[in-house]
RNA sequence: GCGCUCGUAGCUCAAUGGAUAGAGCAUCUGACUACGGAUCAGAAGGUUAGGGGUUCGAGUCCCUUCGAGCGCGCCA
């Protein structure tokens, strides 16, 4: 019970229960954070209408039971009938030294469940650009809150490495010497080899052909040389992959690779089970399943098509068995699908047929963690100088380069090892963050100093001041942990606007894990470093003449850093001690 | 044509159906020889694209118009 929110609408729910005679657990009081007062509860507007009573009297008669005095020095009712709420420096200060005594810093844990969250999807033999910055960042972020409340968390990542393209790139690699050929991944250029495969395949009729009857080799799976090249080309691309996951810092490694060509072997069973369901049926040659709900440009229904006119599956078929996959094999209740805005009929479509088959049903469910697109300032998707979509490793290094610039600048006395880390600290940081700090599904403009300044809601704002609290410690010479035991002060006006922000990291966590939206959470931590600093002006911790609260104050501060840090350790950002 | 997403201060963004729609940047005015100035305090800035509806209460839910972006049968 960190969120002294939690204890007051407990509470609450007693002296509605009082007042109006009704079980406790027919009542669900509303008590949330309130700029006018410590605290806002709005029960009573709905629960005078459904006991036909006035919620101003209803409000007044729950505040009379004096259930709340304990924890508030003021209940008052205002407006159409909320009971605003103040807390007792008491009641405050005690749940601060639970936070502080807490392992999650008062974050309760979850219901635990088994949690495969799908994020990046990059193509194989193709780069990465920044339509996969977003998912990246986003899906590796909800990983390490999933994790955080306690969910079994399984990392998925969905890489394109099956299909027709893979009949031209297979048939180009035969061409310039086959399994022995000298195949690297141009780290500036990764989708090279691609691009020479689609020359060739768009110029000659007889290579088009090749490659046809290479994917049907590819399909059956059982020729070993098809098979080694394409081993190869996949290997080559994760290796590709993994530089740019390492310089971003997510969590994603080879493991996590469950490529569609994964589910190629249970297809065919899979559409077995649909057609047991007499859920397969045939359109124009190909076997479809009829989604209700879903149109095509005619006004006609829209079929979900799971084998092609030549006997061919498609990413309909891959997404569908990599439903059942997830639900039957690895046993997961939340699917989580961290993937751009425009799949999102594919994958409505996906989950509705799985559902209809008997595969996505409760407790399991999937979401579709959308995310909208990176601008640049001309409010189009953000490109590089060629015209092309950013690529990704492209944006990584110049963040990297910024970060640098910045250390360079303004951290010179730092030793050269720290400079480094620093660099990469403040520059991947920057960049994570502007993809998490606003809200997901929204398109949002790209803009290096932005996300840079260290002012305003961005990384580096946060991460100095993580500095600033974790200076005031060596500035003292006192060890961080020495004052985790000490009851924090509650006096001035700063100390109780940040002792309420504190106890929100609870909150903030869950919150931002009910809508997956990780801008929640940045947005908690920005409002608690502003609060901080207001505190820092306002309270002096270590000046003379302020020896009777240094201790208590030092307690604020500590738990301040500790949030903060793990608040940023959550997005997948580091918090430095000193810059 | 059908469908999905979005439209909030000059700019970038917030806001479980709750009171007077909040921040940051930029602009303007102040503070301090600094417990880290990589700072803080304050001012100004709004018909939440327009119009209807539901509700005690709508930026939020429903309908509609306009605008932007993206999908829409055998690639993934």
């Amino acid at each position: 019970m960190a969120d002294p929110l939690f204890t007051i609408a407990a509470t609450l729910r007693d002296a509605f229960a009082a007042v109006t005679a009704l079980h406790a657990a027919e009542i669900d009081p509303v008590v949330r954070s309130s700029d006018r007062a410590d605290a806002q509860a709005n029960g009573a507007l709905a629960l005078a209408k459904q006991l036909g009573r006035n919620p101003r009297e209803l409000a007044q008669a729950v505040v009379d039971t004096g259930l709340l005095a304990d924890l508030c020095s003021s209940v008052e009712v205002a407006g159409p009938g909320f009971i605003n709420l103040t807390f007792t420096p008491e009641f405050l200060a005690a749940q601060l030294v639970e936070v502080a005594a807490h392992p999650h810093l008062g974050v309760r844990d979850a219901v635990p469940e088994i949690a495969v969250v799908d994020y990046s999807a990059p193509n194989v033999a193709k780069e990465m650009h920044v339509g996969h910055l977003r998912t990246t960042v986003i899906g590796d972020a909800l990983v390490r809150m999933l994790e955080f409340v306690g969910h079994t968390v399984i990392r998925e990542n969905h890489i394109g490495d099956w299909g027709t393209p893979f009949g031209m790139l297979i048939e180009h690699m035969v061409d310039i010497g086959g399994i022995d050929a000298d195949l690297t991944i141009d780290l500036s250029d990764p989708s090279a080899f691609y691009r020479q495969a689609r020359a060739k395949f768009d110029a000659s009729d007889e290579f088009k052909d090749r490659a046809r009857q290479r994917v049907t080799l590819l399909q059956s799976r059982a020729d070993g040389p098809t098979m080694a090249i394409w081993q190869k080309l996949v290997d080559k691309s994760a290796d590709y992959f993994d530089v740019v996951y390492g310089k971003l810092g997510v969590l994603l490694r080879r493991a996590d690779i469950v490529g569609e060509s994964f589910y190629q072997a249970m297809m065919p069973a899979m559409l077995e089970r649909f057609d047991k369901a007499g859920l397969l049926a045939e359109s124009e040659g190909a076997k479809v399943v009829w989604v209700p709900g879903f149109k095509n440009r005619e006004g006609e229904p829209l079929p979900l098509i799971v084998q092609a006119r030549t006997g061919g599956f498609n990413y309909a078929t891959s997404d569908i068995t990599c439903v059942l996959d997830r639900v039957e094999r690895l046993h997961a209740t939340l699917l989580l699908y961290c993937i751009g805005t425009p799949q999102s009929q594919h994958l409505q479509m996906v989950f509705k047929a799985a559902e209809m088959v008997g595969v996505l049903v409760p407790p399991a469910r999937a979401v579709h963690v959308n995310n909208g697109n990176v601008l640049g300032d001309d409010r189009k998707i953000l490109k590089s100088r060629s015209g092309e979509p950013a690529m990704l490793l492209d944006l990584v290094d110049a963040a990297l380069e910024r970060g640098r610039a910045i250390v360079a600048e303004r951290s010179p006395e730092l030793p050269a090892d720290e400079q480094a880390t620093l660099a990469n600290t403040l520059g991947i940081g920057a960049l994570k963050y502007a993809e998490l700090s606003s809200d997901r599904i929204r398109d949002y403009v790209f803009d290096w100093d932005r996300m840079l300044s260290f002012d305003g809601n961005t990384a580096p704002y946060l991460q100095y001041a993580h500095v600033r609290v974790c200076g005031i410690f060596r500035k003292a010479g006192v060890e961080r942990a020495s004052v985790r035991g000490v009851v924090p002060v509650i006096g001035e006006p700063q100390e109780r606007a940040l002792a309420l922000q504190l106890l929100q990291f609870d909150a903030a966590v869950h919150d931002t894990l009910d809508k997956f939206a990780p801008h929640r959470l940045c947005t908690y931590l920005f409002d608690l470093a502003q609060t901080f600093t207001a505190f820092f002006e306002a309270c002096p911790v270590l000046k003379d003449g302020y020896e009777a609260t240094r201790d208590g104050r030092l307690a604020l501060c500590d738990l301040t850093a500790r949030v903060l840090q793990q608040g940023l350790a959550l997005l997948g950002i580091d918090a430095p001690e000193r810059m």
